[in-house]
DNA sequence: CACTTGACCTGTCCGC
DNA sequence: TGCGGACAGGTCAAGT
């Protein structure tokens, strides 16, 4: 589900929340997704809550506690003083109901000030424990650069890419050691604001065509950003309000759709199994 | 070695 | 109304 501005926009709701509360309990109904033992989190205190690509981590007292969502993982926190579950959504005209927990929540960890709910559909997510900042350290280690980090060059990307030369770009761009935090949604828009072909071949691609996407990658991941990320079927945030960036889109699930620049209508096509959805005029 | 496909899961939607 | 198949935000391991 969640990609890095979903992740980002969970992170910040969970940090307004959760920074300075101590665990009060911890209920793992499906053990299969929990790594590590539940019990080490009772009574450590959040001390910051940090996100690495799509990865959530905490730094608790004296554990970490690292997240990932995967496709239909939620973290939904309802503070204590909510009598009901009668939720404010995205939209200010809106409520819905979550009555939780439901049959999708899997691990429930209460606070002083509330209640923290995971939900996942598709059960591929998990939360793991670890020891030590090294422990922590070794689950994120793959990861490439972040879309903000200075070391994300110009130059670092063209060499970073140079290695997958054979491999479409929106593959190379799905691939989170290249640069992190971008996913099916994202590489479709990136490569649509850069006017590229997403099954265009790495090594194929101009100076030019490289700098436009280096250039389009923290411009798309900011407007996604600045509307709390996209939400389709199970994307909400951490108070079960929900993003609104999929209005804005210009190509990601507009299949058969006109292109919002030349009115094209827009194809898609599986690239390494993944949908790719693009403007056959616009992107060359 | 580099790249692609299947597997992990459940739910929804579409065509027959 | 029901049934089969394709598909869904991600990432490993296994296969070519």
């Amino acid at each position: 589900m969640p990609e890095l501005p979903e992740v980002e926009t969970i992170r910040r709701g969970l940090e307004k929340e959760l920074v300075g509360q101590k665990i009060v309990s911890v209920d793992v109904r499906l053990p299969k997704l929990f790594h590590g033992h539940a019990e080490d989190l009772i009574g450590q205190t959040v001390l910051d809550i940090g996100r690495r690509a799509k990865i959530l981590v905490w730094q608790l007292t004296d554990r970490y506690l690292v997240i990932h969502l995967k496709m239909t993982g939620q973290l939904i926190f309802i503070p204590n003083d909510k009598k009901h579950s009668m939720i404010v959504g995205g939209h200010p005209d809106k409520e819905y109901s979550l009555d939780l927990p439901h049959k999708h929540t899997h691990i429930i960890i209460a606070f002083g000030s509330g209640t923290l709910y995971y939900n996942d559909l598709r059960r591929f997510g998990w939360m793991k424990v670890c020891r030590d900042e090294a422990a922590m350290k070794t689950v994120v280690a793959e990861l490439g650069p972040e879309y903000n980090w200075p070391e994300f060059t110009l130059e670092y990307f063209q060499t970073a890419l140079g290695r997958r030369s054979k491999t479409a770009v929106k593959t190379a761009l799905l691939d989170q050691g290249i640069v992190a935090g971008l996913g099916n949604i994202y590489t479709d828009e990136v490569l649509f604001e850069a006017r590229v072909l997403p099954d265009r071949k790495v090594g194929s691609l101009t100076d030019t065509e490289i700098a436009a996407i280096y250039k389009s990658i923290p411009r798309v991941l900011k407007v996604a950003l600045e509307h709390g990320g996209t939400s389709m079927k199970d994307f909400r945030h951490v108070n079960g309000g929900w993003g609104t960036y999929l209005t804005f889109a210009k190509v990601y699930g507009r299949a058969g759709e006109k292109c919002k620049v030349c009115d094209t209508k827009l194809v898609s096509k599986k690239i390494s199994a993944r949908t790719a959805t693009f403007c056959p005029h616009c992107q060359k």
